[in-house]
DNA sequence: GGATTTTCTTGATTTGCATCATTCCCGACG
DNA sequence: CGTCGGGAATGATGCAAATCAAGAAAATCC
C-alpha cells in the first residue's frame, strides 16, 4: 500500500519536488482509496480530515441547490489534488460533493501529514500556495466566463483551452457531454445545439467525444461576434 | 511611513499573529497609498509585484469583457488583502483590474518582504494558506449563487449574510446599489425591482442605502419558493 | 444478437432577465 | 433659488437560454 503510494506521489507535481523523506512520510499516512465509477467520496457537509489526491479516472465536484439541481463546479483531472482549501480552513465541513466519474485510484492524505511537512519545509508551503493560488485563479475564470460570456462563448472558449496552442486538433471529452455541459454551466440541450452551430461555421467535426478542430482561428472567430 | 504602517499590520488579522519583528520587517518594505476615489490600484495585464492590503476605504475588483463591460467581482473591506494569489503564482499578470470607490489607504507589500517571513515562520505560511482558502470558499460561494440561484435569490441571500446572525437589524450597503447589483451580477434595474418585492412582501424598509429587515425568518422564507 | 437503458439530438414553447427609454429624486454648486 | 447631474425607480419590449416533449443513437446487459 505504502508502496505505491510513495510511487505516485513522485509524479503529483504538488510532491514531485519534495524529499524522500518527507514523500515517505506521506505515503505512510496515506490511505489509498480504490473506488467503482459513481462512488460518492465525500459529501457537503461532512467534516474535512484531509486531502485528496486523484490518481487515476476521474472525479466530479459538484454543488447542489436545494432544489435538488446539480451542478459541476469542477472536473478533476488525473494528478489533481482537490478539498485542500477546506482543509486549511480548520474545522470547517465540506462545501461541495466529490464522486467518481469512472473507475479510480484516489490517494487520501491526513490533515496532520500535510502540517507536520508545511511547518518544516517552506518550499513545500511555497508550493501550496501556488497551487491554491492557480485554483483561485480558475474559479475566476469560471465566475469570468459565467457572468460575461453566452453559452456559445463559454463553449468555444472551453474548446480553445482544451486544444491548447496547437493550430488545429482533437480535442477529447474527458467525461460525457452532459458532466460538461453542466460544467460550462449549460443544459445537455443547449450545448448540442451550440456545438451543432459551431460544427456547421468553423468546419469542426465531432464524433462521440471526439472534437476535431481543423482552423483554430476560424474558431475563435466566433468570439468577436460579441 | 513605516510607524504607521507597523501600527496598521498588528490590526489586520492575517498579520495580527506575526512577531513584531516580522511586522516591523514588513512594514519597512511596505508602501502606503493615500489614494482618492476613482483611483486604479492595477489593472488587467499589469505585472503583480506584491501584495495590497485595505487599511480603510473601498476598493472594487472588476474584471471586464472584451464587449466593454465590467463586472464587480469583489467587495474589499477594510482589513483585507488583495492580490495575494497573483504574486504565489510568480511571473503572471493581474487578471481583473482593482480601483477605490472611496478615498482609501492601501499599503503595499512586495513579494520579496511576504516570502522573506514565509520562509521562516511557518505558522504565518499556515495563516496565509487559510486565507487564500477562505478566498477560495467564497469564491465557489460565488459561482454556486450565479450557477443555481435566481436574481431574487441573490439579493435575499445577500442581505442575509450581511444581516449576520441577528435576528433583525439593519444593513447598510458598503457601495452604491450599482455596484452592489454588479457584484450580485445583475442589472441596477433588476436589483431596484427585486429590492422593491422584497419590501412589499417581507415588511423590509429601504432608505437609500440602509435596509431595515424587521424579520429575517420572513426575508428567508422567500428562497423557500424555488 | 436483441432488449433495455442511458446519452444525445432536435423541435416547440416559455420565461427570467436584460435592454431601451423615460421619469423621478436628491445632493451639489453657481 | 434654480438648474444641473448622477443615482435610482418604473414601464415597455426583446431575446437567449431553460424547459417541456419526443425521437434517434449509443452503450450496456443478458
Amino acid at each position: 500500500m505504502d508502496l505505491s503510494a510513495l510511487s505516485f506521489l513522485r509524479h503529483i507535481p504538488l510532491f514531485a519536488h519534495c524529499t524522500d523523506e518527507e514523500r515517505a512520510e506521506l505515503a505512510a499516512a496515506a490511505h489509498e482509496l480504490r473506488v467503482a465509477k459513481g462512488t460518492t467520496l465525500f459529501r457537503r457537509g461532512d467534516p474535512c480530515e484531509g486531502m485528496h489526491v486523484l490518481v487515476y479516472g476521474r472525479v466530479s465536484i459538484v454543488v447542489a441547490s436545494k432544489s435538488g439541481t446539480e451542478k459541476v463546479v469542477e472536473l478533476i483531472q488525473p494528478g489533481q489534488s482537490f478539498g485542500e482549501a477546506i482543509m486549511f480552513l480548520g474545522g470547517e465541513s465540506y462545501p461541495v460533493s466529490a464522486q467518481t466519474v469512472e473507475d479510480a485510484l484516489v490517494l487520501f492524505l491526513p490533515a496532520s501529514a500535510i502540517f507536520a511537512v508545511l511547518d518544516r519545509d517552506p518550499r513545500f508551503a511555497r508550493r501550496m500556495l501556488a497551487g491554491l493560488s492557480m485554483r483561485l485563479h480558475g474559479l475566476l475564470r469560471d465566475v469570468e466566463s459565467y457572468t460575461l460570456e453566452s453559452a456559445s462563448d463559454r463553449v468555444v472558449t472551453y474548446l480553445l483551452q482544451q486544444l491548447g496552442e496547437a493550430a488545429s486538433g482533437t480535442v477529447t471529452l474527458p467525461v460525457n457531454k452532459q458532466l460538461i455541459a453542466s460544467r460550462l454551466n449549460l443544459t445537455p440541450e443547449t450545448f448540442s445545439r451550440v456545438l451543432q452551430r459551431i460544427v456547421e461555421q468553423c468546419d469542426v467535426v465531432v464524433s462521440g467525444r471526439e472534437i476535431h478542430i481543423s482552423d483554430r482561428v476560424r474558431l475563435a472567430e466566433l468570439l468577436k461576434s460579441a
